[in-house]
DNA sequence: TGAATTTGACCTAT
DNA sequence: ATAGGTCAAATTCA
């Protein structure tokens, strides 16, 4: 089809539709957040609104008019709206993974203070971090982790959970490889089943999805590598391998339309950042205990309830 | 004492 | 040359 013939623009608008979804349910998600405080004003809801109709306008552009991104591409990060978050810099780098043979896919993870922020970001594996590094124009280091099982297991999977530098209760958590380890397993069989409607096998149709699960809070996973769509995901569920044999059935149906997966918890509440920024907040070790001491976004507090939630501490 | 984290050094890709 | 990613020794934790 024309994916063959030009895959590569195939993929840049896989791409920039995912980024302008990706914004619009960050700016709902806000919107809605508003909606249900009376300290927020008018004109800032209106703002987001608009955002949010922007966003489903130019993906449909996009989608209509495949091959006249290069003239949608400035508006998105040149004259548009100010980013909420670093999707965008995600998106590509998905593109352009230097492990091309690992499968990569990007979560995003906007979490709610004081409520259960260990499942929030929990994503059912055990992680041991191996790194952190501070990044060019990120305000906050990226944390790099590995599965706890690569050594006994040899499982390959990593995680990398950059903190949003103008959304600080938003994260990305950049998947890598798939889990080989025993635990793939657990995490399956511990986590309730959510799949796909059957007839979500086309792009407007994962428009009418994303737009459908912003309406009624109807929510699909996918957590898996090659098809990628944009997601919504609740507090209390934890995407998992059980999605793969939603990603199979998907990838059966020859779905692939977004460039990544984009997730965001449903945690609408009004955010505190105040209290988001008193602890450490980057990244969920299941299993694994975490040794508080001092995040990198900001102190700790070693009385924080959330001893499970291992995160960025340096 | 074993496991997990921290962090500076090193490696690699651009 | 530089930034991102990984290694591994030192440190901390349970």
């Amino acid at each position: 089809m024309e994916r063959k013939s030009n895959s590569g623009e195939w993929e840049k608008m896989k791409k920039e539709i995912h980024e302008l979804m990706t914004e619009g349910i960050d700016y709902a998600h806000e919107l809605k957040s508003q909606l249900g405080s009376s300290s927020s004003d008018q004109e800032s809801r209106e703002h987001l609104a608009t955002k949010i109709l922007e966003s489903y306008h130019k993906s449909l552009t996009i989608m209509n008019h495949s091959g006249e991104l290069e003239q949608v591409s400035p508006y998105i990060h040149g004259g548009g709206s100010p980013k909420s978050d670093d999707s965008d810099q995600e998106s590509h780098q998905i593109i352009q993974s230097s492990k091309k043979s690992m499968p990569r896919w990007t979560e995003k993870v906007r979490i709610t203070p004081g409520v259960e922020i260990d499942r929030t970001l929990d994503d059912g594996f055990s992680w041991r971090k191996y790194g952190q590094k501070d990044i060019l124009g990120a305000k906050f280091p990226r944390g790099y982790y590995r599965c706890t099982y690569r050594k006994s297991q040899g499982c390959e999977a990593t995680k990398q959970v950059q903190r949003s530098n103008e959304n600080q209760i938003l994260f990305e958590i950049s998947y890598r490889g798939i889990h080989s380890c025993s635990q793939a397993a657990n995490v399956r069989s511990a986590i309730p089943v959510r799949v796909l409607e059957p007839d979500q096998t086309q792009g407007h149709e994962n428009l009418e999805m994303v737009k459908g699960s912003l309406d009624t809070g109807h929510h699909n996973y996918n957590h898996q590598p090659h098809l990628h769509q944009t997601m919504h995901y609740p507090l209390s569920s934890t995407p998992n391998l059980e999605s793969n044999n939603m990603m199979l059935q998907l990838r059966d149906q020859n779905i692939d339309f977004f460039g990544s997966t984009s997730f965001s918890s449903d945690l609408g509440a009004n955010a505190n950042y105040d209290y988001l920024a008193s602890h450490n907040v980057g990244s969920v070790s299941h299993s694994t205990s975490n040794s508080p001491s001092e995040s990198p976004f900001e102190s700790f507090d070693p009385s924080n309830p959330f001893k499970g939630f291992g995160g960025f501490y340096s």
